[in-house]
RNA sequence: GGGCGUUUAGCUCAGAUGGCUAGAGCGCUUCCCUUACAAGGAAGAAGUCGGGGGUUCGAGUCCCUCAACGCCCA
């Protein structure tokens, strides 16, 4: 127990604080009381790992706060609480960062240099290095981000167990995410295929749907001739990318469409190359699009590669992995024109193809009329900067329901069995799941990620065998296909006929990630404590990655254990700046929070986040921290007047004691205070912080503005011992938890008061209860009411409230006056009142003869 | 084009199963250095609850419809 301050402030209680739990272990997870403890009693949180590379924002603040409200909740009901943390170091946003931190960049071919530094000045031409130098570097660089946000996460006071921290490249995420995908691949959820993949040509990797976005982009259409293969004239077909008319496999038309049903089951020769296509007929051609007839490349979009394998057409594919058309004239185009005219294309960007091609069709005369503009939605990589291109590309998918519609109905159902904090959260996912359009692929074509642990055997030609890959010995794990060496071969077969080679491709971040559960909770090591904290009881996230992370997660969950991974889930909303836009980096508008840490007190910054009903899209607010901030002080001085009042020996046992509360005034406050204990309760077991702390705190500024100036005279001894030992002991009971009912939200400044009146954490004290004492809620209703009315009249007086009253006449009805009656001493106490008189009457009503100045 | 959400004082938001004479905080105005708190306290002004229909004795709350904004998916 400390002393309680002269003068009791905010600043540096986050320092002391955090040291201070950390040395005493406060939010340790308690191994042994998890290991007899029913399932029950142990309360699982599936953090989200935050992204560490870049800065940590106002969002993550918001989020995770609200979580550790939660967490903080269920420990002090006596929970065991598992609430980990980690960082997902893993995957391209890293690899980016390093390369613009370093100026490098990796090279595969390169030799390893044991002895690299990376430059000292960013050089203009980025340093080839190796692919062991970059992942150096990638680790490097992700552990200085890490401790940036490990000393802002405890600054911010979550009160996760810092011993149970992963990160999403370590060891033992390696070991999990590998042993994940080889079950998968065992059971035949996991398979590799050469199959058309969106493919961004600057990252040079394959992409998966989730990582997809729509850009709005100016294109324009180009109305092209093709000709009939009767010679009884030509077929018009308008397309926003004439660039691929080398690839074109088809034309097609809408079955229904009168205009061009005739031409279906002819043939047409393509324009410039003079290669013969069939036309076609498909429901996905839009008769309103254009002529109504398009041209099927393969492979121009998403469309493109649906009427392919619907119908069954040739693949044609000239753009390379690099987003150039191929060096050399395809076998496809036979004739000499053609082949000149490719000739032109071969090696050259989209761009540069676009702008040769519409010149040789304006040449030929096969382009009638100008290219008319339009703006249209084009698909990009989320992190990327141009348009995705599809090449055909062996890659690794886990089945998810977007191929099999009995697979997407069991993961509707998966859904269904969790509870959504807000409900509505649900229908995103359900939407995702109902508009998936193929497998989730996992393999990328990077460096700094979790590598696809097999080999495959290279056969006399050295061609290898990608339908018998060489798996791994379970207990190796993790491995590193391109140094490691598979069982029954040796280190100098790698890359030789009849040898074997690593497959070079990583596993996707959220291959990885879909697995927090399991990595958090040991599963791959030590199954027993998995055991105890799965399936978890809430994951909290955020609503963009419903379709990535808690989908796939749901995923991997139903193969490995036939289970949902948590029972809840809490999505948490946005961060709207001033303008009610979406915070984030891209708009340049994000806020650090260190700065405001240091303004308004950490407490003041939670209060904020807490205040943002779950769900709910929040404006960022440095006037909410403000008032967050006057809450902690306010509890900061409440506390100490009512510990500067004499203790009251042998009332704070538990619960106030029955006979020293003998004041109706003081049940009637805590009658009260026990329907917000009840309200408070209710709405944290329903997760919504923000409703328990505006009960609470509504209550706490009535408490001090209304009770506490009531009884203060009382309190102070105006009266009988026994009247003042009943305030004092209500005091402090009131005190005693209203302190338990904000530390959810504000640890700091709860922990700081209850540490000058207890010994030991306000974070492991009992969440309360009510005190049965059966008071009159509402008794005070009508003294709170005149005491209004004085403070009136003396504002309009324009004389200070501590001016006295002469006289004060209260009408009031008969129950009126009974309250009035139990409060009457305390109201002249507290509105200094010289004679009081309480008449009959219909309406509360008062004549308030104030003292002459 | 489809789905979801939001729309209540100048601002940010509360208003479970319909009963409100519509609340809070901030901001604003005025007053008060009162022995927990001037990084404070007291009081006050301020809203035809997005528009239009409907159900009902009664609707911010339920139904229909329209509009604006936001997010997600095509």
């Amino acid at each position: 127990m400390s002393t309680t301050p002269d003068k009791p402030s905010l600043d540096g209680l986050e320092s002391k604080w955090a040291q201070r739990w950390e040395a005493d272990g406060t939010y340790t997870f308690d191994r042994v009381a998890a290991t007899t403890a029913d399932r029950s009693e142990i309360f699982a949180i599936d953090t989200p790992p935050p992204t560490v590379s870049g800065s940590l924002h106002m969002g993550t603040i918001f989020g995770y706060t609200q979580t550790d409200a939660i967490a903080r909740y269920q420990r002090m009901c006596g929970q065991t609480v598992f609430y980990p943390i980690g960082w997902d170091d893993n995957g391209l946003a890293t690899e980016r960062r390093v390369q613009n931190f370093y100026g490098v960049r990796c090279d595969p071919s390169q030799p390893y240099d044991p002895a690299f530094q990376p430059p000292d000045d960013t050089p203009e031409e980025a340093v080839p290095i190796s692919r062991p130098n970059f992942v150096d570097l990638c680790q490097t660089l992700t552990a200085d981000d890490e401790q940036v946000f490990e000393d802002i996460f405890r600054r911010l006071g979550l009160s996760v167990d810092w011993s149970l921290m992963y990160t999403t490249v370590g060891e033992i995420s390696r070991r999990t995410s590998q042993l994940a995908f080889l079950n998968n691949l065992e059971r035949g959820e996991a398979y590799s295929a050469e199959a058309p993949t969106l493919w961004d040509i600057d990252d040079r990797t394959a992409v998966a749907q989730a990582e997809l976005e729509d850009r709005e982009r100016p294109g324009a259409y180009h109305l092209l001739t093709f000709h009939r293969s009767d010679g009884d004239g030509d077929v018009l077909v308008d397309t926003t990318r004439p660039e691929l008319v080398p690839s074109c496999v088809a034309l097609v038309a809408h079955p229904d469409d009168e205009r061009h049903r005739w031409l279906v089951g002819q043939t047409v020769h393509t324009p410039l190359f003079g290669v013969e296509v069939p036309v076609v007929a498909h429901p996905l051609a839009d008769p309103d699009k254009g002529t109504g007839i398009a041209m099927i490349c393969t492979f121009g979009d998403t469309t493109d590669v649906t009427w392919w394998r619907e119908l069954q057409l040739p693949m044609r594919a000239l753009i390379g992995r690099d987003g150039r058309f191929s060096a050399t004239s395809p076998e496809w185009i036979t004739c000499d024109s053609g082949k000149a005219a490719y000739a032109e294309l071969a090696g050259a960007t989209v761009t540069q193809a676009q702008r040769t091609i519409v010149e040789l069709l304006g040449a030929s005369g096969e382009l009638p009329g100008e290219p008319r503009p339009l703006k249209h939605q084009v698909k990009f990589y989320e992190r990327g900067t141009r348009p995705l291109e599809i090449v055909t590309s062996r890659q690794w998918y886990v089945a998810n329901g977007g191929r099999v519609e009995a697979l997407r109905k069991t993961f509707l159902e998966r859904g269904r069995e969790l509870v959504w904090h807000p409900p509505h959260m649900r229908h995103r996912y359900e939407d995702w799941v109902g508009g998936l359009n193929g497998d989730w692929l996992i393999s990328r074509q990077r460096f700094f990620g979790v590598p696809i642990p097999l080999w495959y055997p290279l056969d006399a030609d050295g061609q290898p065998d990608h339908d018998s890959p060489i798996v791994p010995e379970r207990a190796a794990l993790p491995i590193d296909p391109s140094s490691d060496v598979p069982q029954g071969y040796e280190a100098g077969q790698r890359g030789v006929p009849n040898g074997f080679i690593g497959d070079s491709d990583v596993m996707d971040t959220w291959a990885t990630s879909s697995l927090t559960p399991q990595i958090a909770g040991r599963w791959a090591d030590d199954p027993d404590a998995y055991a105890r904290v799965f399936p978890m009881d809430v994951r909290p996230q955020g609503p963009e990655i419903i379709r990535t992370w808690l989908f796939a997660t749901l995923v991997r969950s139903h193969y490995e254990h036939d289970a949902v991974p948590w029972s809840h889930t809490m999505i948490n909303g946005w961060i709207l700046d001033p303008d009610r836009k979406k915070m984030s980096k891209s708009k340049g508008n994000v806020v650090t929070p260190i700065g405001l840490f240091d303004t308004y007190g950490t407490d003041a910054v939670r209060y904020w986040a807490a205040s943002g009903r779950p769900g709910v899209d929040t404006a960022f607010s440095e006037e909410q921290m403000k008032v967050g901030r006057r809450l902690a002080i306010k509890l900061l001085n409440v506390t100490k007047f009512v510990l500067g009042l004499s203790a009251v020996d042998g009332t704070i046992d538990g619960h106030p004691g029955a006979n020293t509360v003998s004041d109706e005034v003081d049940r009637a406050m805590l009658a009260k205070l026990d329907a917000v204990v009840a309200d408070s309760t209710g709405a944290f077991d329903d997760f919504d912080y923000a409703r328990a702390l505006e009960r609470t705190e509504a209550f706490f500024w009535w408490f001090c503005d209304d009770y506490v100036e009531l009884v203060k005279g009382r309190a102070y001894g105006s009266r009988s011992e026994a009247a003042a030992a009943s305030a004092r002991s209500a005091l402090r009971w009131a005190l005693d938890v209203l302190t338990r009912l904000l530390g959810p939200i504000m640890p700091f400044a709860t922990e700081e008061s209850w540490s000058w009146w207890h010994d030991t954490s306000v974070h492991r004290a009992p969440w309360p209860t009510p005190s049965g004492l059966d008071g009159r809620a509402d008794l005070l209703d009508p003294a709170i009411e005149v005491l209004g009315q004085m403070r009136r009249a003396k504002t309009q007086a324009k004389v200070s409230q501590r001016s006295a009253v002469r006289q004060l006449i209260i009408v009031a009805s008969e129950p009126a006056r009974a309250a009035l009656n139990a409060a009457l001493a305390d109201l002249s106490d507290a509105g200094n009142v010289t004679a009081v008189d309480v008449r009959p009457g219909e309406e509360l009503g008062c004549e308030i003869e104030l003292e002459p100045v």
